[in-house]
DNA sequence: CCAGATTGCTTAATCGATTAATCAACAAGG
DNA sequence: CCTTGTTGATTAATCGATTAAGCAATCTGG
C-alpha cells in the first residue's frame, strides 16, 4: 500500500502519457469518452503513482469539499463520544470528512461555530443542538439531532418510547412508586424520557419529578438528593434520565445503606461507558447512534445532491436548511443488569431495618 | 452580525469597486503597495457585503488547508471529549480546524485513518497513539500525544509525577499497602503512573499491581476483581490508573461493605465526569489539557511555517515528521476529594468487623 | 531639467480538477 | 461522392485567491 505522494497530479499523468489532462479526468472518472484501452493505461499509471485527487482543487471546482461540521452543544459532554463516533464513521462510510465544533455550551458560541463550519465551506451540518435552542438558518443543509418533539428535528432516539419501557420493566418486577430524576427542565430529549415514564405509570402507581438543577440551586451543587428520605417516603424506583445521574443516586444510595437492587431499583439512560463496569452494573436504556447517524447523514448527503443539482444559476435562495428523514424516531433498547430488581415485599418499612443486610 | 454570503468573492469586490483583483488581495492582505484610502474603501465595502475569503482557493494556491487532523485510539475512550475539546479550542484559537478520525481500536485502522486525512490534505496531524503503536512516517508533521516514555512523544502529561502524587498523598495518610490497579501493562501510560506510584512507596510500604485485562483473561469479562480479599489481606489503599478502574473498585468495595473512605481509600486519574458527582466523589488525578494541547498545536503550526517556508523547490524530503516541543511534559494535579482518607487504625483486623460499621 | 527611485495599481500565471465546446478522423447511408 | 453520425481525443474556461512581474505616473536629487 503506498502512501499517497503529494507529487501527483492529473497534469503529471496526463505528461507522462503524452495525453491531455482531460482525458486523464474522465478515464479516471468513467465519465465523457475514452477508448478502453486508455482508460486502462490511465488507471495503471494512476495506481502506480499513488496518484490521490486533490481534494482541494475538486471542491474549488464542484464547490463541494466533501466534508460536514458536527456541532455539539458541549464536547465534554460524556455522550459526545458515541455521537461523534457514530457520525464520523456514517459520514466516513459517505465519503465525508467529519469537521468538529464546540459550541462550548453556550448559546452564542454555538452560532459562532457554525460559522466558523460556513467559513470553511463545508457542505452540510450536523447540529446536537444545545437545549431549547433553535438552528438559526444558515446557507447550507443542517440535520438536527435532539428529540422527535423538537421542531426541525431530522432524526433521533426514540425517547418517549425509551422512557416506556423503563417503566414497563419496573412496573412487572412490582414497583409502584417512581422517583424520577431529570437535571434540567428546558431540555427536550429530558422532558421526552420523563414523559415516557409517566405514560406507563401502572394504575395504583405514583411518580414524583426531582429536577437536579433546581435541587442544587435551593441546597448548593453536589449536595446531596436526599434519597434516603425518599425511600423512607416509599419510593422503590429510582429512575434518572442519565446513566450520570442514575449514578449518583446509586453510589448515595449506597452509602446510605441502601441496598441495590434488594431494597430500590435504580436506572439510567444511554449506556455510559462506566454503566456495565460499576457493581451492581447499571440497568439502562441504549440509543442506536449508529442507525441514527447513518439516518442523519443520509438525509443530509440527499439534501446536498439535490441542493447541488437543483443550483444551474435558478434562483438563489438561501437553499435548504433543516433537513428531514423519513424514519424520524429510532427505537431504544432497554439493557437490564443488575440495579433493577424485584420490589422489597414491605418496602415502605424497609428503611427501619439495620443496615448492612444486603448481598 | 452578518451571515457569510456565499455570494461575495474577490473578484465581486474588484469589479464592484473597479479595481483589479489583486489590489483587493492586497488591500485585505495589508501586503503589497495599495493607497491607504483605497485600501479603507475594500475593506469597507467587503465587510458590507459580508467577505469570507474562500478556503479552497486560497489552499489550491498556498498549500495550506488551515486543517489539522485528530487521530484518537478509540473515541469511546472516556478521555476523548476532554482531549477532543482541548485540540478543538487550541487549533481553533490557532487558525485551525480539526478533522476527527476514529482509528477504532486496531492498529491497521489508525493508518488507514491517517491516510484518510492526508487524502483531505491536511496540515498536520495529532495522534494519541494506541498502545504500543509506533505512528508511521507520513509526509506531514504529526504531534504525538502519548507519555514522556513514548519514542517520539511529543508532549503529554507528567504521568510518573502524577503517580507520585497518588501515593505521597496517601503516604501522608498514613497508608503503606497499596494495591495498584492498571488495565493493561502495555500501555506506556498505565506504566508511567504505576512507576511514578511505586517510585514513592513509603520505607515500610508494599505495592502489588493488579492488570485488569490479565484478571478478565482468567475469571471472564467483567469478574469481581476480588477486593475483599485484598482488604483482608490488609491493603488499605486502591489505587487504580483511570476513574474508570477506580469507580470500578469503590462500587465492588462499597458492595461488599467496606467503607470508603474509613476503612480504605480509592484513587483514580483523569478526572473523568463521574468522578465529582458520585458518593463519596473520587480524589483523582487531573491533567491539564489545556496546556497540553495548546503546546502540541504551537509545535505543530511551528513546524508547518517552516516547511512550507523551506520549500521552495528544495529536496523533497518526506519532510518534518514527528515534532518536538520544548516543554515535553506538563505536570498534573491532585484533586483530592471524599474516598482518600486517613489509614484506619487497625487495617489488618478490618475485614473481621461487622459489615455496615461505616458512616 | 532629467535619470532614477518610488508609489499605486494591473496583468497574468498558478494551484488541480472538472466540463462544455470543439475538432479531426473515420464509418455508414443516401 | 457527399452528407451525416460516431468515436476519441484536445482546447480552453472556470472555480477563488495569491503573487511575481510589469507598467504608468509621480517624486527626488544632483
Amino acid at each position: 500500500m503506498s502512501v499517497s505522494r503529494p507529487g501527483s497530479s492529473l497534469n503529471e499523468i496526463a505528461t507522462l502519457l503524452g495525453v491531455s489532462s482531460a482525458t486523464v479526468s474522465n478515464a479516471l472518472a468513467g465519465k465523457g469518452r475514452v477508448s478502453a484501452e486508455l482508460a486502462d493505461k490511465i488507471r495503471a499509471t494512476a495506481a502506480s503513482l499513488g496518484y490521490t485527487p486533490s481534494m482541494t482543487g475538486r471542491a474549488l471546482r464542484t464547490g463541494r469539499t466533501q466534508v460536514l461540521g458536527l456541532v455539539l452543544p458541549n464536547i465534554a459532554n460524556p455522550l459526545f463520544p458515541q455521537i461523534a463516533q457514530a457520525i464520523e464513521q456514517a459520514a466516513s462510510k459517505a465519503g465525508y470528512g467529519v469537521l468538529i465544533a464546540d459550541s462550548h455550551g453556550d448559546i452564542a458560541a454555538q452560532t459562532a461555530a457554525i460559522n466558523r463550519l460556513i467559513e470553511r465551506s463545508v457542505d452540510g451540518i450536523v447540529v446536537v443542538p444545545r437545549r431549547g435552542t433553535r438552528v438559526a438558518d444558515i446557507g447550507r443543509p443542517v440535520a438536527v439531532i435532539d428529540s422527535p418533539s423538537t421542531p426541525g428535528n431530522t432524526v433521533s432516539a426514540d425517547h418517549w418510547q425509551g422512557g416506556q419501557a423503563v417503566v414497563d420493566h419496573l412496573a412487572e418486577l412490582g414497583h409502584r412508586s417512581f422517583l424520577l430524576i431529570g437535571n434540567n427542565p428546558d431540555s427536550n430529549v429530558q422532558n421526552d424520557r420523563i414523559g415516557g415514564m409517566k405514560s406507563r405509570l401502572p394504575a395504583n402507581g405514583r411518580a414524583e419529578v426531582l429536577w437536579i438543577e433546581n435541587h442544587e440551586k435551593n441546597k448548593g451543587k453536589g449536595a446531596p438528593l436526599g434519597l434516603k428520605d425518599k425511600v423512607a417516603e416509599g419510593f422503590t424506583a429510582f429512575c434518572a434520565v442519565s446513566d450520570l445521574h442514575a449514578l449518583r443516586a446509586l453510589t448515595e444510595l449506597q452509602g446510605a445503606g441502601i441496598a441495590v437492587p434488594e431494597q430500590v431499583s435504580v436506572t439510567g439512560f444511554d449506556d455510559l461507558v462506566f454503566s456495565s463496569v460499576i457493581t451492581p452494573s447499571l440497568t439502562t436504556v441504549r440509543m442506536d447512534m449508529g442507525t441514527i447517524a447513518e439516518i442523519a447523514i443520509a438525509a443530509l448527503s440527499r439534501a446536498i445532491e439535490t441542493e447541488t443539482k437543483a443550483l444551474p444559476e435558478q434562483l438563489r435562495t438561501t437553499s435548504g436548511t433543516l433537513v428531514t428523514a423519513e424514519q424520524k424516531s429510532v427505537p431504544m433498547a432497554l439493557v437490564v443488569r443488575q440495579t433493577s430488581g424485584r420490589r422489597a415485599l414491605t418496602p415502605q418499612k424497609m428503611d427501619l431495618l439495620p443496615e448492612g443486610e444486603h448481598r
